[in-house]
DNA sequence: ATGCCTTACGCCGCCCGTAACCATG
DNA sequence: CATGGTTACGGGCGGCGTAAGGCAT
């Protein structure tokens, strides 16, 4: 007999390891990882202990619980890896079985409210009512959540439809690493708002990266979140001041001319009448090059679904 | 006891049945299959048999094997899956153990040539050069193949870095789903080369679309390869007329003048004086927005390695 | 008849749970 | 001493190989 087992032990980062190891590194615990996954701690140990010993690498720190630098890195990659398996799940799925005559749709805050602060898309409420005129009866839910969260939730096929803002450089799209595809709908500049009063108000333009350390307004409501800010500016810093966790810009606004911090929002925000004499004014950014997106995420939609009628709906204008 | 497996079997896709379902998928066969894992017939057949069971799918055609619709889906999710687990792996590797005093380095036939085609670059042979004047006893070995290939072959730390080329929108990078970092090195227009005494000859600009039925010249070591052109302009057609192997962007020329076929080039190839005289115009491609590409591609580089500096010599024009 | 994939069946070993152990605050 | 990760050990079951069974060419 031939040994029964030939094949190399050379691939043995199973799924499972990597998912118990995303899970353990997220909560900062053996145990708690456990419950969340239905094993017991020992078998979370083992599962770890097999992946450290696989990789012959320390991946994470105990007492606390952390990742370690190589556990940082293989982090980066499970998450993504996890996510497409999921995806192709759910995407071979939906060939076979008919999908509920439901609708589920996301929308980050920005993206979804009707205040028209992009400027160049009017919402999904109106969207959504032209539909319900044509299909009364169907059932739609709509969900909220950050734009990674959505895009992530529309790959897994949790959602039909996602529409959702953030920063980006022109051109790019907002779910790069994400399996979906995702349309633009629209594509402003982005300007920072100051005091009138502020040194730097009457500037013609702005780098972000000088303004790292002023005191920031966190409206994740309202305007772009600051980890967005952070991440295209490439440095630390912004950190927020104040935070406003309404959604009303011309509270934010307010809140901005009275000193208490700045604020980035789509140049079209501001154009928007009525801002003069509020005491702030829009300063664009240069550096770097960034504009407000909005885009419909999305996967393969059935013909004739709900969803791509809804989908037509958003892109037509 | 409480029973010994709780967790559901809900995520059994796992990784060995996604490789052997490739593998099966490319070969076209079982047995092969079978063959080239190490494995037998009746163990890659139950692998199938229980990835179709798991997703309730047929995914193969049987006599002759072909994917089947699902079957293909997933093989769209499955390539990249099975990419960035082995780049997750050499990621990581690559953080503990000191790789060897050795580069290995790729180029697709364009992105390294010498002949200055796309007319930015000056190409790999000069800065090889100059490295061997600065580390005289590093071992460089140089490989080529497509740009997927060889960003693939990056990702999974075969190589330390690649040079590739490619038609691409604007900006695009041309390994946007590869798990890579990559620079843009240069970025120039593309034109379409036609006889002199082509009806279309003395237009100011075309659309690559309505050339889907022309006679083509594949030429993959001059010219970018059909297959790109053809997901470019998002049409079947392109069908070479005519195959030239070489790499002499004059023999292609004249291989147009002599009106086996058309090709496709960066403009800054035609510009290079001598072109006038050759019996060709080329006709810069309107539609849809194009441009010769070429750039550099690695992961993270250790400081101070060969590899860093030979990125840093490439990067310098 | 002959490839080639599938099914049947036995066995090895992986991986989990239980339980005891140990380290750290 | 308590909380929580590690180690030891036994058992069930998954998955492989062998071998026999279909099925189309």
């Amino acid at each position: 007999m031939v040994s029964c087992h030939p094949i190399s032990d050379a691939y043995r980062v199973e799924v499972q390891l990597l998912r118990t190891f995303v899970t353990v590194a997220r909560l900062g615990s053996f145990s708690a990882a456990a419950v969340e996954l239905g094993y017991t701690q020992a078998a979370v140990s083992q599962q770890i202990a097999s992946l450290e010993g696989d990789l012959k690498t320390r991946l994470l720190n105990r007492r606390p619980v952390t990742a370690t630098e190589a556990g940082a890195r293989l982090l980066e990659h499970a998450e993504p890896i996890l996510l497409r398996l999921d995806a192709a799940r759910a995407d071979v799925t939906r060939m076979t079985t008919t999908p509920p005559a439901a609708l589920a749709v996301g929308a980050t805050a920005l993206a979804g409210g009707a205040q028209g602060l992009a400027g160049g898309h009017t919402g999904l409420a109106a969207a959504l009512a032209v539909l319900r005129e044509r299909m009364p009866r169907l059932a739609v839910t709509v969900q909220t959540g950050s734009g990674g969260e959505l895009a992530a939730a529309v790959a897994r096929g949790e959602l039909d439809l996602a529409l959702i803002d953030g920063l980006a450089a022109p051109g790019d799209s907002l779910a790069e690493q994400v399996p979906v595809t995702a349309t633009g709908l629209s594509e402003v500049p982005v300007a920072v708002v100051l005091p009138t009063d502020h040194p730097l108000a009457g500037r013609p333009s702005l780098r972000l990266t000088d303004l790292a350390d002023a005191r920031w307004i966190e409206a994740d409501n309202a305007a772009p979140p600051l980890a967005q800010v952070r991440r295209h500016a490439g440095t630390d810093g912004f950190a927020p001041a104040l935070r406003y966790a309404g959604g009303d810009v011309r509270t934010l606004l307010a809140l901005v001319a009275a000193g208490h911090g700045l604020a980035l929002l789509p140049a079209a925000a501001l154009a928007g009448g009525g801002v003069a004499g509020c005491g702030v004014v829009g300063v664009p950014v240069a550096q770097p090059r960034l504009c407000h997106r909005t885009e419909l995420v999305h996967t393969a939609l059935p013909r004739r679904s709900p969803a791509a009628a809804l989908a037509a709906l958003l892109m037509r204008r």
